[in-house]
DNA sequence: GACATATATTCCTATAAAGGAATATATAAA
DNA sequence: TTTATATATTCCTTTATAGGAATATATGTC
């Protein structure tokens, strides 16, 4: 099997630098047309309008149209998936837990383990 | 040029589903061979291998050695850097701020979009 | 040493991508 | 209507998968 495509997730979507790059300049709450972003990314227009089009599509930008120009904007609330995702792993890099706080927590998750470990053997 | 190889950075790594689903797995504080990680996983045992090498290359995940065994441990300590990179975009879904609040900030971005708007015209 | 178990690695196939080049399409302007 | 501008789409090439099958490697057991 192949990779999935990017315009699956916005975990994909946002795996390319470039996309990130774009959702960074589209950050300033303003309406973008392709040749802005064309001349603030050193890019080709075709390649700025597929990445373009690969956030369109995951729905982290949304587009009007105003005359020849397409006026892309941020819907960047796709984004609270990701978000969502990898704050589940905040505790790993907070160190605001005291030296005991943690023992206890790694000890309550001993005891999860044991009994995930239990029930896997059972089923 | 073809997409960036996964295991250059933990965005790439992170885009499979099945590596966020292992991630979720090792959230558990315990080691985990790679045989326990192929029953929670309905994954054959080389794409289970190499779904865990590429986590372990761009070091989500640790190993060592026990007899025949290689056990893994979550460092999810580098998945600090996607939380950092989508915590910026946070404010489009946390609606917390006030009606006033809310157009100073548009405002103001209006006003930083409108200086680099000038300071790229003049370059 | 012979065999079993755990894991990694190699080879294969199908698929998807990223960007470049060329082209199509739509709208504005003269 | 012809021409210019803005953007999307198509075709092409190179590259990187993801998983399956087979194999290699290391360690444990008898």
């Amino acid at each position: 099997m192949a990779r999935a495509a990017t315009t699956t997730d916005v975990f994909n979507a946002i795996a390319e630098p470039r996309r990130r790059e774009i959702i960074g300049l589209l950050d300033n709450g303003q309406e973008w047309a392709v040749n802005d972003v064309v001349v603030q990314m050193k890019l080709a227009q075709p390649a700025v309008s597929k990445h373009l089009g690969v956030l369109r599509k995951v729905g982290v930008v949304t587009v009007i149209k105003r005359g020849q120009h397409r006026l892309y904007r941020l819907d960047a609330v796709q984004l609270k998936q990701v978000h969502d995702w990898v704050k589940t792993y905040e505790r790993y890099w907070t160190h605001q837990i005291s030296r005991i706080k943690e023992r206890a927590e790694q000890k309550a998750m001993d005891r999860i383990a044991r009994e995930n470990k239990q029930a896997n053997s059972k089923s």
